[in-house]
DNA sequence: TTTCATATCTAAGCGCTGTACAGATGCCAT
DNA sequence: ATGGCATCTGTACAGCGCTTAGATATGAAA
């Protein structure tokens, strides 16, 4: 685990001391959780002074921001990965489930994404690929519904599905971690099988297909 | 805000103090913010001394633990009472509705009760209004999807349906509140309209109705 | 009525936290 | 070479969760 490196080799001058509090902070998130991300416990992580941080964040929140930054970076990987990997209307549901398996391997990194957002009470919808016209991980989902027929000009309705969608994604996320489902997973045949058919139940695809 | 009794009027031992604590964190709670709530200041709310809680509670957690099984009988009195100004297939989406203004209402206790939860990976099914018939929140949603037409001997998909249904709900709830969601509340006529919208959006219906 | 075990509270203290501030250090432009 | 500036250290403070030892009140037994 720690990352200081002994006196000598690491220079007075880090160098990137806010890339490797990040990384330091994400590497301590995953093995203690939580709980245990103090910011003393970063700058032990990276081999630096408890005060050394406030020379690259203004406090504690704005670290966690730039990990929780990264976490939508990683997301948003996750669901490209996922659309390119499927065709038709298997895309959508391919998406929530990416949405879903993302949160499971991430939990403790899930939840400081979205304890940052209740914080700001909002969504960061300025995070971007490098490939900017991928857009943010929920412009995607609604150029996918787009692409599946949603109508592009009704834009009202076009955003409540979107929103719809996002919705059932982050609720299944939260509640798949609850053990209390483990026997329905298990009834369905697995965690796969039970994702789809919760989002099966939920009409999230837009109108336009054959009968009902 | 301060509930400390003058020293004489108070007696040494408390009366109750675990309902005081409660009560107090709450206050806090409400006045605060969930930052706000440590031991130490429940205790000086409390007017009683920083160990004092540790009588009535193992560890802080316990606290709060308390002040969430408060909330989800709250949200239960908030839903069952929905269900009972709404007749017919109006009943589902009210209790959605109830759910969510319930989160609006009380996001600082609503965070507290999702925190406690996410920590112990599970719901508390164990919440029980004084008439025992009526169950939990959880369970009234599944009663009432058995109401309106979903076939209770179909065990695995009347839980997949509820499941459906209360994650839409917390989906929604945790949504609702972030600013990018404000306009279109406002184009769609006010936030009922909105959550109306949403929950129309998916299919959470039991699927006995005619046509598509 | 006195006694005493027990439940409940206080006082003090430990190690931790986030954050502030003064000063040391090293890089870069002059 | 020098001086300004960003960066880092050392130290400090108040507040935190929690522990321990001891004070106090209560209710049951004698």
């Amino acid at each position: 685990m720690s990352e200081a490196k002994s006196a000598e080799s690491r220079p007075y001058h880090h160098g990137d001391l806010r890339r490797a509090l990040v990384d330091a902070a994400r590497r301590l998130l995953e093995a203690e959780g939580p709980s245990a991300l103090s910011l003393r416990a970063v700058a032990r992580e990276a081999g630096v002074s408890p005060a050394a941080p406030y020379h690259h964040f203004k406090d504690k929140a704005e670290l966690l921001d730039a990990v929780a930054h990264e976490g939508w970076e990683m997301l948003q990987l996750a669901m490209l990965d996922a659309k390119a990997r499927t065709q038709g209307r298997e895309q959508l549901t391919a998406l929530g489930i990416s949405y879903v398996c993302f949160a499971r391997d991430n939990p403790a990194l899930y939840r400081v994404m979205y304890d940052a957002a209740r914080d700001k009470e909002a969504l960061p919808m300025d995070v971007e690929d490098a490939n900017p016209e991928n857009g943010n991980a929920y412009c995607m989902v609604r150029d996918t519904l787009i692409e599946h027929g949603a109508d592009p000009s009704a834009e009202t309705h076009l955003e409540l599905a979107t929103v719809a969608a996002w919705c059932a994604a982050h609720g299944l996320a939260e509640m798949a971690g609850f053990k209390q489902f483990e026997h329905l997973k298990a009834e369905l045949g697995g965690e796969r099988q039970f994702l789809d058919a919760v989002f099966n139940h939920m009409g999230l695809f837009p109108k336009d297909h054959d009968g009902c």
